[in-house]
Parts: structure tokens; sequence; C-alpha cells
DNA sequence: CAATCTCTTTTACATTTGTTAAATAATCAG
DNA sequence: CTGATTATTTAACAAATGTAAAAGAGATTG
């Protein structure tokens, strides 16, 4: 339980929220243990669920012509939703992995919306915390757009140097939209 | 006031407000005509506004090297904002500029944000904006990431005919990350 | 309608990144 | 500890994209 107030205590930073509306977000949430390298959720499903790391490491990921292409990496606080599935009730081609062993909070979807009725202060943390989910993403297509592979590995070293030190070279390649043998040659030339 | 009209009925349908709200909102509601090429939104502003497209196209803009680059683009009804800086109220390195002739309503960030504790609705319709905007980002950033110069700019063909037929090639070419004399090339080997 | 812009394409060459395969290096399980 | 697996780097060559410059098309204005 020490994990799920400190979780909340998060929360609350954002956005402030009642005591009540505490507890309620309270019994919606579960935690989850999830191994390295296995699925919290598969590809295929809808996503219903938001989930938040509380502990460890985990990814975003879908196929690219058997190519494993990594879209998105949560440390903890950080919370892990499937947006493009989640938002529009269409099944998602992408998976929820564990890089390492990883606990996650999942709160399901449809009693956390109906929150949002009783507790107005709830609809506008979350809208908050998609807000700054929508800036980071605009954040990383500006990089992707024209940035060299260079230039994003060198911002991302910067960002979050937990990335490089914690999760395999070629999950940080394909977050970076290029080939592991690329950003091979990459750290060659920086070093 | 009919292109009003019509903008609050496309809002209420994407999430229901009450007359109460939409009278509300409607008075926050200004109209803005920007002639071809000129900037809604200069660089170096902190964007405070909340812009729609009523009739014409228009861009989020940034210069990188002293090259242009198109990042985003906005027909009829799309929302265009410059989130990085909206969220954050740090100023943005972005423009928004009106590609052909264009009508925008704008509506301050502010009294909007107001709007929100007096109707939950407005801000959840908000939300919901948010959330749309967001699933594009993640698409965008999926089709950049690991999708080639070629098939980003077919999917664009295919989502979006529009772009193809109005808007110059050398904003195309950027927003899909390329450079112009790339994409005339793609369009050469396609036909 | 001629002159001037602006937009788009083409060419030639440079650079970056991808592909495939092999060689090291590091980690893991028995 | 050791063989097996996984991760990372390196090499050689292919393909894609960038750069710079010029040519051709289209639009605009006096």
């Amino acid at each position: 339980m020490e994990q799920l107030n400190k979780f909340l205590n998060y929360l609350s930073a954002i956005s402030p929220i009642s005591e009540k509306a505490k507890e309620a977000i309270k019994n919606l949430c579960s935690t989850l243990h999830i191994k390295k390298n296995n699925n919290l959720q598969s590809i295929g499903q809808t996503c219903r669920t938001i989930y938040f790391v509380v502990e460890g490491t985990a990814r975003i990921n879908y196929f690219k012509e058997d190519k494993d292409v990594t879209e998105y990496f949560a440390f903890e606080n950080d919370m892990i939703i499937r947006a493009e599935s989640l938002f529009t009730g269409r099944p998602s081609h992408k998976a929820i992995q564990a890089i390492s062993d990883t606990t996650f909070i999942a709160i399901p979807a449809t009693p956390l919306f109906e929150l949002f009725e009783k507790h107005h202060e709830v609809e506008r943390l979350f809208r908050k915390i998609v807000e700054r989910s929508y800036v980071d993403a605009i954040n990383r297509l500006e990089s992707l757009q024209f940035h060299t592979a260079e230039e994003r590995y060198q911002a991302l070293i910067k960002k979050s140097p937990a990335v490089v030190r914690e999760i395999p070279l070629k999950h940080i390649a394909s977050y970076l939209g290029i080939t592991q043998v690329s950003l091979s040659r990459i750290r060659a030339a920086i070093s």
C-alpha cells in the first residue's frame, strides 16, 4: 500500500484531488508484477486499462515486417497506455512489455471514466496527464522529423540517461527510428 | 454567425454540451481572417489561445537551421494550437501560418479554462479534443519512426488528398521529414 | 504579354542509413 | 565454471536521402 499512496501523491501533485476522490481512485487500483520480457498486454487486444509504472521499466512495441519496434519507454510514475486503442475503442496492434521485472498499477478505464462524473477534479487530473503525454509526443515528432539520428541519440542521453544505461540498444535504436547497426556506428563515432 | 453556429455544432458532436455552455463558449469566440502566407501567431510568443480553422488551410511551422519545417496541417474544423507552449506556459519556437486565405475562430485559453469550473461538460469536450490530437500525434510518430518516405507520402495522399492538391510541395516534404528534392523523386517513381 | 517570381523537377554527386553476415563481448542457466 | 544464449560491434556493400545547382512550369504583376 505504500507504493499506492506514493503514486496517489504523485498524481495529486499534477492536479489536486480531494481525499474522497483519492479513495475512489485507490479502490480502482490494482497492482501487477510482470517479469522481464513478458507482456502486460498483448497485440490485438483492445486497451481498456490505464497503467502506471511503479517500479521497473516498460515499453510499448509493435512489429513492422517482423521487426520489433519500440514506440515508447516508461519509467517510474510514467503512464503507459495504448492511446490509439483506449481513446478509439479499436484493437491495438501494439503490446506493453516489461523490460525489467516491473510493477504496474492498473486502473480500468470504464469505472475511471465513471468517476469523472462524480469527481470533476479527477477528470481534470486525467486531462492534464493526457496533455503532458501529448506534449511529449509532439516533442518526439519534432525530433524524428528533422533531427539526425545522432542528434536524436544525444538528446535521448541528455533527457534520460537511465534509458541508455538500462535498456538494450536494440530497443533504443528502434525507438530512435534507426537500426541497431546504425546506432552502434553513431556510438562509435561519438566516443 | 452562421460559421460560429456550425462550429459549435461540430464541437457538440464530439461531446455534448448544454445550451448554456454553448452560449458561454460563443461569448469567448472571435473570428480572424488571415491572408495567405501571413502569420496568425509568430515565433517566440507564448501560446494562450486555442484556434480552429473555419475555412482555408493553415500550418504550424518552425525553423531548423534556416530550413522551414512544417509540423502540422489544419483544415476545416481542425484545432490548431502550439500545445508545447499552451500546456507548459513556455514561449513557442513555432509559428501558425495561413497557407491560403484562412478564417480562424480564436478562443482565449484563460477564460476557457475558467469555464471548465462552471461547465464540467466543456472540460470534457476539451479533454476529448486533446485525446484526439494525441492519437493523431501517435499515429504520425509511428509513420515517421518506421515507414519509408514513400510509404508516408502514399499514406498522406490516402488520408488527406486535399493536402496534396492544395498545399505547396515544399511544405509537404518537410511535414514528411524529407527534402523537396526527395519528394519529387518519390512522386516521379510512383507515377 | 513580357518580365519576374515562385514552385517543381531533374541531374550529379556526397552522405547517411540499411542489409547481411561475421566477430566479439556480455549474460545466463545448468 | 562452462556451454549456450543474447547483446553489441564491425565490415562490406546496397539503397535511400541529402545537397547544390540548374532547368522547366506555372502563376503574378505591372
